[in-house]
DNA sequence: CTATATTTTTAGTCACCACTAAAAAATAAG
DNA sequence: CTTATTTTTTAGTGGTGACTAAAAATATAG
């Protein structure tokens, strides 16, 4: 059994690299709130577990069985938001941080019950993809919120999901997943965008829209 | 907040002084399957945290904060089989080992929200009673199975909770809390008890007769 | 192409939590 | 009341996973 600290690396280099090709030492650093040095160390470790593809120096790469376990873990996590949201009625800023840690304890029992009781969700509360247990994920490609041409409608497909402050204003303003919103404006250098979302007008910021992917309709 | 290695002591010394005053370093390190001089370890830094009092060589006492977190834990516990059992279908013997886990991750507001949805229930699938948020646990005072005279009969009140092959086994006899059983005969030198539960009648042994506890019907 | 800056790794520590082996204290037996 | 046994503690170790500071490798700029 792997310890919730090498599932969390496992994790972090998945989605680094879902991005980027290979993924840098600082990037897992930063992103996991740990010292470079830290990463390096792990790295090797998980080297010799093979589960990670390092050599000093180049960058990391996840083998199969290191992605094998990223998603097992990536699909606990998301198929635990579902769960507290529907089940329980926890609030789509909430359960990221409790699904967080109980990725790392459920059975696979307890993923194959909520599954079940889910009837097979397929996306969590933030449109990220559920993994399916043979390991496989569906890879849509959306486009981000910041890049749509002022005039066109898009429909919501997925929202940055860690920050519950974010959330908790994305869902005042309705920016949810299956939602349809019309881009009006596009204000120069990096500015907010003005939006329709039902029958009011909201600015979000660049930053904030970089994180919302949609889909364009037509 | 506490480890979980931390949580564990505290609950287990708990257990243990429920029965004796005084707990005994051997008596910790069988229980839990650790080396006594990890237990000395553990309580020196227990010590140091003021949740036990601890003079060496002579045992282990709970204070009122390592009591208050023992039961905190024991609460999340309990409410954990329950809902594992009542919501998401469990069975009474695979409980223990799930919430055995989870005990130390869920937060404030899951243990509310399983409180909330499961009725604000006072007993766990095995009869153990659950703490409440105070810190208050109610006290039952049962007879074991074991002491009852032939000619008697007797309601279940709670069951060992631990061993998975012992529940499955109680299970398929009937003998769970809330049934009624009679103790027909009880063989000498801590043979075994014959009961007639329903309407079949079983032989249990000493051991397990030990561990049942139940209220006289006069 | 050398100098500077950045990134990454190494080296050395520290806390946590387990272990074994040996010493010390408490308890039981003769 | 001394000796043997059991219990408990001390001493020393090892793995995990974090850290800082310094060195090494890579990337960037002049």
């Amino acid at each position: 059994m792997l310890t919730p600290a090498t599932e969390d690396y496992l994790k972090t280099v998945y989605k680094l690299a879902d991005t980027n090709e290979v993924v840098a030492t600082n990037a897992i650093a930063e992103r996991m709130g740990v010292s470079a040095a830290s990463v390096t160390n792990m790295m090797k470790k998980l080297s010799e577990m093979g589960l990670v593809e390092y050599v000093r120096y180049q960058g990391i790469t996840l083998t199969e069985a290191g992605r094998k376990i990223a998603l097992e873990i990536i699909r606990h996590h998301r198929l635990l938001e579902v769960y507290l949201a529907e089940a329980m009625g926890f609030g789509w800023d909430q359960v990221d941080a409790e699904a967080e840690r109980l990725e790392h304890v459920i059975s696979e029992e307890f993923e194959d019950k909520m599954d079940e009781m889910l009837g097979y969700p397929t996306t969590d509360p933030h449109g990220s993809p559920i993994p399916k247990k043979d390991g496989t994920i569906a890879r849509a490609e959306h486009e981000a919120l910041v890049n749509i041409k002022p005039g066109h409608s898009v429909i919501i497909r997925r929202v940055p999901d860690s920050d519950p402050a974010v959330l908790r204003y994305l869902g005042e303003l309705g920016l949810k997943p299956d939602a349809t919103v019309a881009v009006l404006k596009k204000e120069p250098f990096d500015g907010p965008l003005l939006l329709r979302i039902g029958d009011r007008e909201h600015h979000i910021g660049h930053q904030t829209a970089h994180g919302v992917l949609v889909d364009c309709l037509e």
